[in-house]
DNA sequence: GTGAAAGCGCTAACAC
DNA sequence: GTGTTAGCGCTTTCAC
């Protein structure tokens, strides 16, 4: 049984289409590769050959013979997740328009399925490989996350880390990420300000380096304005909304003694946001709430949500940008910054009603 | 200058190894493929030998000579729409549970890159592409999609529609959808039911599918319930939620006359009740509201959003299955159902407030 | 069990 | 300008 076939299939290979046109197959790869020079008669020979057969050249064995297209390898948590997609999509479409393709992965936070999948990305010989968002902060994490930056640089790829912090200095990694703390800090320093004095914190996963990096932010505030944070005030979850629901509805239930809650994402902001409304506490008249991210319907939400803008679709380009930039070794790190969006979430405590800004 | 380096490069191939372990390129490919016959004492020279130089076979390399993993690839208008998210992540999640590699590309909705995308997966010998999403339907699109399906098909290939309607019958597609129509029927029938009877349609793009589909199933409603449809209720735009503020407001200034507003999306009901909050306009009370897709926090709304179900991640897994199964000739179709999911959005008209389930 | 050799589909010297 | 000849890094007969 043989592979060819002469007709419209996509099976042909380049041999059938010089055939067809009645030149040599080097003579086909010329004048598909662009500009060499090829004689306008066999040119047009060999493209209605082409046409004919409908032949597309393989990709795969472009790349093994030294052309092809370069790839680039992304990883993240969860595609749901609103930032998670934003962050993606500036990775995608910096690729694409730097004429890279796209390898995804999505690892729902195993870690093991992060190991596999960057394993793939090295035998696909990708350009580079991008983590996106946080992800555990283990020792284990650290050094297998070493690891591996140093196999990928040492097979002339990059590693990336976008939007998590940077390993150990001297690993040979590129990181993308954004003032985190800074952003939480500020934020909080903001509710502090209206007089607020007990906050919830409804957090992330405990290792988590996002949930870390606001809790730590959260923290900062409160000593900066020497207001002791009372650890009892301070709730694991996860980044979703159904995680801030039940979260706010368990902190009602056990009688928590607060007057603003901060949540770690406008996702889980959303969800505190309904729990409070069904329990018929005013925001903010009785309680203040902010997020963090700033996505698209925070202001969306009644009262609109005081939040912390994060430039992630910019942070997922620079990624790209960067690591394909500095495929040499030595390790690279930007930080951008984030502000607080004041909506009309917060109120002052004992006072009016509203801060919309 | 030589390629090959003998220490832990990534850049090692196979014949490194075999020279490190003392054997033949034939037996590492033998040791590591799988249960092919070789003696422990050479296995554990080549594996000691792998581990030493960090090998990694060359993916691209495999494929080529009739191993490898075989690659899906997806092509979405835009990753950020929750709805587009919760389809890739069932595709990608399928695909990886299948041992598939995810090749991904966002068009941003230009039919261009969908076309150029397409070719490029050809080229990568993908096993299927799919496309996630509706889309401009256009006699071109049909002709064009057509012939890829053609390509693909005779490549032993697939294109699948996941959330898009069939091209002419007969073309070698598979198709994955939901009854966008159905799903708004019911939808607009509810609302009507409620003694709703000017309705203002928050559409899409005119020759979006999934626009279409909706606004098929909103005059359908109306026909059944033999109410007229005035033109003058439906205004176009986009799935965004600024495209939903934007309409809302609009209306508004023009002083169009309604007692509810049925939006192409969540996302865009969640602009238009910004917008209508804005005006002082008390939703249910005064004018209704539902959406489309029940996102996440579509709940989170106040009032939580009376909006229609669909089994977006559910499609995704579909998809890559189906396609996976159905590499043969011929056309398959799928249509899963959706459903309305009633919260408290829509009010009685001349009546009451809330209609609550 | 293991090696030598052929070949996957392509590009890149090197000739003429 | 164009054909011939080597590879690219791997798998897979086919011998031994």
């Amino acid at each position: 049984m043989t592979r060819k076939n002469a007709d419209g299939g996509g099976r042909s290979t380049i041999r059938d289409v010089a055939a067809r046109a009645g030149v040599s197959a080097a003579t086909v790869s010329r004048v598909l590769g662009g500009v060499y020079p090829v004689s306008t008669a066999t040119r047009t020979q060999v493209l209605r050959a082409v046409r004919e057969l409908d032949y597309v050249a393989d990709a795969r064995a472009k790349a093994i013979a030294g052309a092809g297209t370069p790839t680039l390898g992304f990883v993240l948590d969860d595609i749901t997740g609103p930032s998670f997609a934003l962050m993606a999509h500036g990775v995608e479409r910096e690729a694409t328009r730097l004429g890279h393709l796209c390898l995804v992965c999505s690892t729902d936070g195993d870690a093991a399925h992060e190991s596999d999948f960057i394993e793939t990305m090295r035998a696909q010989r990708a350009a580079a490989v991008i983590l996106v968002g946080g992800g555990a902060d283990t020792p284990e994490y650290r050094s297998r996350t070493a690891r591996f930056a140093d196999a990928l640089a040492a097979a002339g790829s990059r590693l990336v880390l976008c939007g998590r912090p940077p390993l150990d200095p001297g690993a040979p990694v590129t990181v993308i990420e954004y003032d985190n703390e800074g952003g939480a800090y500020a934020l909080c320093a903001h509710v502090l300000s209206r007089g607020h004095r007990r906050i919830l914190f409804l957090g992330g996963e405990p290792e988590h380096t996002t949930a870390q990096g606001r809790e730590r932010g959260y923290l900062a505030a409160h000593h900066a304005r020497g207001v002791e944070a009372d650890p009892a005030l301070r709730l694991a979850g996860d980044f979703t909304r159904d995680s801030g629901y039940r979260s706010m509805r368990r902190a009602l239930e056990t009688g928590l003694d607060f007057t603003a809650v901060m949540a770690a994402t406008d996702m889980v902001a959303a969800g505190a946001l309904t729990a409070l409304r069904e329990a018929g506490v005013d925001v903010p008249g009785e309680v203040s709430l902010v997020g963090y991210d700033d996505i698209p319907f925070a202001r969306d939400l009644w009262p609109p949500l005081t939040t912390v803008r994060v430039p992630y679709e910019e942070l997922g380009r620079l990624a790209v940008r960067t690591a394909l930039r500095s495929a040499g070794v030595g390790d690279e790190h930007l930080l951008l910054g984030t502000h607080v969006v004041v909506r009309g979430s917060v109120g002052v405590v004992g006072g009016g009603v509203s801060s919309a800004g």
